[in-house]
DNA sequence: CCAATACAGGACTATTATAGTACCATTTTT
DNA sequence: AAAAATGGTACTATAATAGTCCTGTATTGG
């Protein structure tokens, strides 16, 4: 069903939990109690978005996380990226290439899956975190493709 | 990773080995040959593949799959969808709604989830069976949006 | 009319990836 | 110094996937 895991899917309702009050600083203890997830599943995947970058930590009685970047500087690859790897729908996408693709047909096929991947990817990076607070703010993924001004 | 099966892959081959011969019948001792994959799971891929409607079948002794129509009017979609069911990121995204997912907050999450999984879907559908047999043809799924002309 | 071939459908097993938990170390505050 | 909270890693259990096999049905050819 080309489904993202369900880890990832809690880590995104933390990153949207912590983006409503990106200033303060955010216990795990709390932030699995508001989420609804166990407390070392929490614990888990709040360390891997830190490590990833997404988050800053404070350690000591009073630590805690909160946001390294502002929720519109958030996209739903950064947060998928650092929970599940790079984003490529199947093995060939990626680094690794398995052993019956070396056909030149495949490889054909190979090249095309991997504009496939960029596209979805290029979908996933249009969904910023400030985004995905609001109830039910119109997503430009398409409307504005991938070209998106940085100007 | 958001990766599809390693038999949706396996299955994505045998579309495209069957578009490059469009009208004749091929067995699946042959396409299983010619893909490079086990006779058992190419019947599998090609039983799914027939009843999800992408394939026509003849059985007896000179019996084999053709595809059921033309290479141009198949795409992933068509294919991910018959062999692993409708697209959809999340489990909010398809029918089914797990428990921890009624409250508030995390409903405004969900509509957008449908959404992002929507424009991957969109994505997908962009590419069509005749696109992927061609080595480097540009595919424009992003250049032209949904929006699609059906006039 | 019989035998061989090939698809249809489903059940079953094995493998792999994911989810979830627990432990110990390190840092900061009181 | 003690308590509280994160950092890192290893481990176990569960679930999804991959892969195989068996029985039934239809078609061709002798």
């Amino acid at each position: 069903m080309i489904r993202i895991g369900k880890l990832t899917d809690y880590g995104i309702l933390i990153m949207t939990y912590l983006a409503r009050d990106p200033e303060r600083l955010h216990a795990a203890q709390e932030i699995a109690q508001a989420v609804g997830i166990a407390l070392p599943t929490a614990n888990k995947l709040l360390k891997m978005l830190a490590r990833g970058g997404l988050l800053d930590s404070q350690r000591g009685t009073k630590g805690g996380y909160a946001l390294s970047r502002q929720p519109e500087a958030i996209t739903m690859v950064d947060i998928i990226g650092a929970l599940e790897g790079p984003v490529g729908l199947t093995d060939c996408g990626t680094a690794k290439q398995p052993g019956n693709c070396q056909r030149e047909r495949s490889c054909s096929v190979k090249a095309n899956w991997q504009r496939i991947s960029q596209a979805v990817n290029d979908a996933l990076a249009g969904v910023t975190l400030a985004e995905m607070t609001v109830p039910s703010q119109p997503i430009r993924i398409f409307a504005r493709p991938l070209a998106q001004p940085v100007t």
